[in-house]
DNA sequence: GTTGCCATGTAAGGTGTTACATGATTTA
DNA sequence: TAAATCATGTAACACCTTACATGGCAAC
């Protein structure tokens, strides 16, 4: 799994410049990647020499010229093929939980300090999320299948972020009570 | 964060060796470093340089001579300065929402299949955590407050994939209902 | 007049993985 | 006879981030 799929997968809907493409990973949020200049340019090409895309130069005045790039069939036929790979367990690295680990050396207002500052994070990204979610995102819609999977994907996020909530709010209630 | 803090708390606990380390790295479900050579030899000597820890040498007949590395007071410092850190958000990529993303053009059958495919893998995933967390696993034990953060560590892992196989059967459910 | 948008890219460095290399001892 | 354990390390490569570089136009 690389940013290379996810490129495909937006080229799968319409012809996109670098430029474009960055923008669509910075605004997403379960996509991961941050839309850095460095992967995005270097990825496209990559995709074109291997036949997975065409680019089309257009001159501007006085700006860059624009190139805009558009999946090909062999694009096509490769995101599939990756769409239908047995799925990976997901990749969660929570640098809290090792904090925590070596968290019994701090005192008792230290430790306090850091679950609530974490609280407060995770609160503030998920208000974010819901907020995001509730002003109909970036979905695309041309099936009613389509809409499913997306409101299913903004829910996992949103559902991840609750159950994070829950989870430190009961460790600080635990070490409380202690 | 880096795995360097990771060492210097395991080494906060007894001098280790590169290849203790690398055991208790792999034996850790919620350290999420795979314990690779690398990363751990090249580690250690960084850390060494600079004065973090010290190194005995240990000769042996017949086998490599085992560098056993201690914690100094500049690492404890270190490892304390790091828990005090803010904490940060948890970094998720779960490759299997990106699929789901561009999952529309397979064919029901198809997406079916992935989903139950996802949806096993948490599951056994899920019970291999719960099987682990029960034979009460390798957390240390020397305060009241320690336990209590590593139970509740476990409980993280835990309750994240029972979020995530609930997630994943009510996908399924919606999917079929469709 | 500074910030943001458009649009391309490069440089340098950190992080992480898999595989290679050696070689004796114990266990199945 | 094959494998796992002990114990060190290196090589090659993939992935990812931050910052640098250019430069015009529009908006506030």
């Amino acid at each position: 799994m690389s940013i290379k799929h996810a490129i495909l997968g937006f080229l799968s809907w319409e012809p996109l410049t670098g430029y474009d493409l960055k923008k669509r990973f910075m605004e997403s949020t379960t996509l991961y990647w941050t839309g850095n200049n460095n992967q995005i340019y270097r990825s496209l090409v990559d995709l074109h020499q291997d036949g997975l895309v065409t680019k089309e130069v257009r001159q501007q005045e006085k700006l860059p010229a624009r190139k805009i790039y558009s999946i090909t069939a062999d694009g096509r036929k490769a995101l599939r093929e990756w769409v239908l790979q047995p799925p990976e367990l997901p990749q969660l690295k929570n640098s809290f939980l090792v904090q925590l680990s070596w968290a019994d050396q701090l005192a008792d207002s230290e430790l306090e300090h850091l679950v609530e500052s974490y609280q407060e994070e995770v609160q503030v990204k998920l208000l974010m999320l819901q907020e995001q979610f509730a002003r109909g995102n970036n979905a695309p819609d041309r099936s009613a299948r389509e809409r499913l999977l997306w409101r299913r994907i903004s829910s996992n996020m949103i559902s991840y972020y609750q159950n994070e909530l829950n989870w430190v709010q009961e460790l600080g209630q635990e070490l409380e009570a202690l």
